[in-house]
DNA sequence: CTTATTTTGTACAATTCGGTACAAGTGCTT
DNA sequence: AAGCACTTGTACCGAATTGTACAAAATAAG
């Protein structure tokens, strides 16, 4: 792996190979090419061959990629060859769904704690999980050592609760609030807004 | 407005500028600078306005922007002066929250109906909606004229799904499946993975 | 009325990104 | 063992995107 600093945009569209290589193993294939992921992942080939070959030569001239050992490349260079915890904060409908989502388990996530700010709702249970006192949580996610949260509470919150998650030492932050975020550099956020996303589209209709 | 092709990259900022314009719209504001949209939205102040002088000149030397005015007219740009109506297509725990969210009215959006193929929750109510059959869901689509669908099926069925939704008349989708999905080019798709987002964020931790 | 301050829209420059094309390696067939 | 089909990794180039800088317009202050 070059030591060069890779774009943000590359490492975007490492998860989505990613996944489409976890589908193909899943189906049995073995190995695939550049050419068959592109068609899949709706990419250029190249573009395919050029990001993956940022971090080495994983790819065989004449048979392609190994499905196997491109998925666990991919894996130590996302980190997501482990389980990172996180927590989820907000237990509305969203953070029930969530909380609720079998998929993280297969994809290098686990979540070990959720908190709301209604004390009608702490103690209570979502699936084996039981809900906390948002006062509780910046200790709380401290001694848990948490790196990643997903923040699913009302847009009037989300800029105050993002700050005590910065406070508790988390880095990555997945807002599913509809509000852009205010946060150091040395902190990540992705933004999950339906809304938004559908805007997108209407452009086109 | 020119009649210029308008870069991808830009109609997806523009939602964002748009949600930050009514919540600053929401707090009693009246006008607004690109350097402080820049400042709310993590875009430099050059791009906004680069961006928005792609359709007309809507600022004032000076003063800025009228915050009323900007998103009147970014409303219209991005075409949700209007509401659309949305299917939702699979009813587990995300089509439920998505069905109970209260976020899509304000925005442009409507759910107008809910589709699942398991015959035990056919009939079964979700907030003011009853589920219906998928097996009536195309007729269903054409004749209620919907071109927006939300898709929270398994991986599995997703690609079929689709399928028959652009049969439906379908031209933008919201894809919740974990799986990209193959569409002409006529037709939008939007891809709201947990995973694949949390998966971007962990190469930087 | 004049000057200072703010802010837009855009010309120009720099950078980033994606497509094209191909040498070279691999395996299969004959 | 020679020829063929396939595929990678990359050099090169053009396109797309972003940053810089500033003229011009609007307002505010004195």
């Amino acid at each position: 792996m070059n030591a060069n600093k890779i774009p943000d945009i590359i490492i975007g569209r490492l998860p989505v190979y990613l996944r489409a290589l976890q589908h193909m193993q899943d189906m049995g294939l073995k190995t695939t090419s550049s050419q068959e992921l592109g068609e899949r992942v709706g990419i250029s080939a190249a573009q395919i061959r050029k990001d993956i070959s940022q971090f080495g030569e994983f790819g065989k001239q004449g048979t392609g990629y190994s499905i196997e050992y491109l998925i666990k490349q991919l894996r130590e260079i996302l980190k997501v060859d482990r389980i990172w915890d996180m927590v989820i904060v907000g237990a509305g409908d969203m953070g029930h769904a969530v909380a609720n989502y079998q998929g993280f388990s297969d994809r290098g996530f686990s979540i070990v704690a959720i908190f709301d700010n209604d004390k009608s709702k702490v103690g209570q249970k979502i699936g084996q999980f039981t809900i906390e006192d948002s006062e509780t949580m910046v200790n709380r996610i401290k001694s848990l050592d948490v790196k990643i949260a997903m923040l699913s509470v009302p847009a009037s919150a989300a800029q105050a609760v993002a700050d005590q998650l910065m406070q508790a030492g988390v880095r990555a932050i997945l807002n599913y609030a509809p509000i852009s975020l205010n946060v150091p550099n040395n902190v990540k956020v992705q933004y999950i807004d339906p809304s938004t996303h559908l805007q997108r589209m209407t452009y086109y209709l």
